[in-house]
DNA sequence: TTTATCTACTACATCGTTTTCGTGGATTTT
DNA sequence: AAAATCCACGAAAACGATGTAGTAGATAAA
């Protein structure tokens, strides 16, 4: 079913029925209510090609994620999901699974106008940005893993401040020898967590320890090793402050290992969202984004940025808070049970 | 950059690029080579929509899931991207947030072809099929969630079967009065759970009672509510069967409300695919679904069926198997650790 | 020599919408 | 009454790629 099947049924010509389906003030509204009325009874529907192709816009976004299975990803997809819901927009995910080559392809891929913006994070392997430097005219945002250099629309959490926040914590709760763990020796999210790591040393006499910054960017068993060795030196650090979630768990998992007790021997700290992590043994002390509204925010600027390419204010960077909140397995001895920051 | 441009940098007929473009045998070898060198120099991207509107093809596909912040639905859709991102397709995602109107008006959306194919998973909430059994002509696969009576291909795990493991595994360990929670009345699902739950009774003669059989529909604090009434019962359940991990969670959270110990109180066991799991107070038996090959399967499927419409062997329903893996919520005094059954 | 077959290309219709530019008739303005 | 304006609609040209149906020119078969 198509406009010029239409049209036939209802001895009208192919642009007074487009019109009148579009509202147009050049048909009459008698018209129109016929026109409406017989679409809606041999249920037509524009064909999305032909319109985009003819309007050049595809009322498609494109969302790019390292990748899903993943408790901050999952969130901010369903917020980005319900804005383009809710404005009539469709999504198109990607996942680079960290690897830049994909990356890059993937970006190829969206050079030809199939949408008509990208929002995304970036790979924790991407270490030049040349192919997000030649999207020029596409309207793109990052959210969270963002490119600074590159002049789009950013949504981020306070990196720096929540590191100086949680290395902070650590050391209130006796501390004396930290490690970092980051999962990129690229990604801005992990530079901006550990200078705020390195400032909260600082503000504390503590001094810095190379040993101690521990990049982990290799798989689950390799991360493992890393961090067995790291705890099996003679003097090994007292706090573990780990920028994602898997590596908590590998810290979790090779304190049972070594029979180390959290918090007792080890503190531990880390950036996540899962929703189990109050019920762990022992409960994780966690700083946690605001990963839905994140979504929410990096579309609802997307649309503006698409619907209005050039508003300088777009390109301030958005900022929001994350949450630390203290449990179990950062608790020193003297403390009692500590609350949301 | 498009055809018409090409092709007169080229002194050449439209019709004769785009055929070079794609290879074909009308065009001589040096020609295409040219051609083929040309495209590249001026970074010429086939238009997707004109593509697509000629050929009546999107090499598009909707994945159509209840929500995405989650262990399960997370992988899954990693899994489907792999496969679609090899085949050279693109993946819309929608999300229905469990709400049957939502998942209507999103297949009405998928009627105007602007995908080839469709992968979905039921809304919870979902009573009636018509808007899907409307969808005659689409290319359609269900996974996990399917609607039983509609014929097409189905990638489930052996519902029943897991129902039957977990509540067994309950009882062996010493239950007596099992409850089983599920968070609908309609989906396919939960009704092969429970009836593997009740056979389980059955084969090991406990009689059903069906004020153990809880309907967990509402959100996180109902449900709690929910528990919590049944946690404080005079004869309340010695072991507790949840069908989706946020219903463990919840009961987790409940039990250390009512001072209750599990396992020794009561046993927990749950369908979760969380990695976390293992780290939980106490450790969660798990039936644990493989999420990554089930969206692997169910996008190879649809491909197939994308191809090639009528092939028969093509309806047959895939079952792939969960695991149930024991950990320390189900254990009874008796026995040490257990392991993957 | 005539006819058939290839080879390597081109012209053109087509996919289904959107939108600009008309147009004939009615209504209003001068 | 002539001119200007409006109204409600239609014709046709895009949008860009694809594929069918040709067509010259060259080679091969009859």
């Amino acid at each position: 079913m198509n406009l010029s099947q239409l049209a036939k049924e209802l001895n009208l010509s192919i642009s007074s029925v487009s019109k009148a389906l579009r509202d147009s003030h050049e048909i009459s509204s008698a018209t129109k209510k016929m026109v409406m009325a017989k679409a809606k009874e041999l249920n037509y529907q524009v064909n999305p090609f032909a319109s985009n192709l003819r309007k050049q816009k595809s009322k498609t976004i494109a969302l790019v994620v390292p990748e899903v299975a993943n408790d901050f990803f999952g969130p901010v997809i369903s917020g980005m999901e319900s804005v383009a819901q809710q404005k009539g927009y469709h999504v198109l995910i990607y996942l680079t699974h960290e690897d830049m080559q994909k990356e890059i392809s993937i970006i190829k891929l969206l050079q030809n106008g199939r949408v008509d913006g990208i929002m995304m994070s970036l790979s924790a392997q991407t270490t030049n940005t040349g192919h997000l430097e030649e999207l020029k005219e596409m309207p793109l945002v990052f959210f969270d893993r963002v490119a600074d250099h590159i002049d789009v629309p950013k949504i981020t959490t306070d990196d720096f401040n929540s590191g100086f926040m949680a290395t902070d914590h650590l050391i209130k709760n006796g501390c004396k020898r930290i490690a970092f763990m980051c999962i990129s020796q690229n990604l801005s999210i992990c530079k901006k967590r550990m200078n705020g790591y390195l400032e909260a040393l600082k503000k504390n006499k503590i001094e810095r320890e190379n040993s101690l910054i521990i990049p982990c960017i290799g798989d689950h068993e390799e991360n493992k090793d890393s961090i067995r060795k790291l705890l099996k030196r003679k003097n090994r650090p007292d706090g573990i402050f780990a920028s994602v979630e898997k590596l908590a768990i590998a810290t979790y998992e090779i304190c049972e290992e070594l029979k180390l007790k959290i918090p007792q021997d080890v503190k531990v700290i880390c950036f996540s969202n899962a929703q189990t992590v109050a019920l762990l043994n022992p409960s994780l002390t966690t700083i946690t984004q605001p990963a839905y509204e994140m979504g929410e925010k990096a579309a609802t600027i997307l649309f503006k940025l698409i619907e209005n390419k050039r508003d300088p204010f777009l390109l301030e960077n958005t900022i929001l808070d994350s949450k630390l909140i203290a449990r179990d397995s950062t608790k020193s001895k003297r403390k009692k049970n500590q609350n949301v920051l």
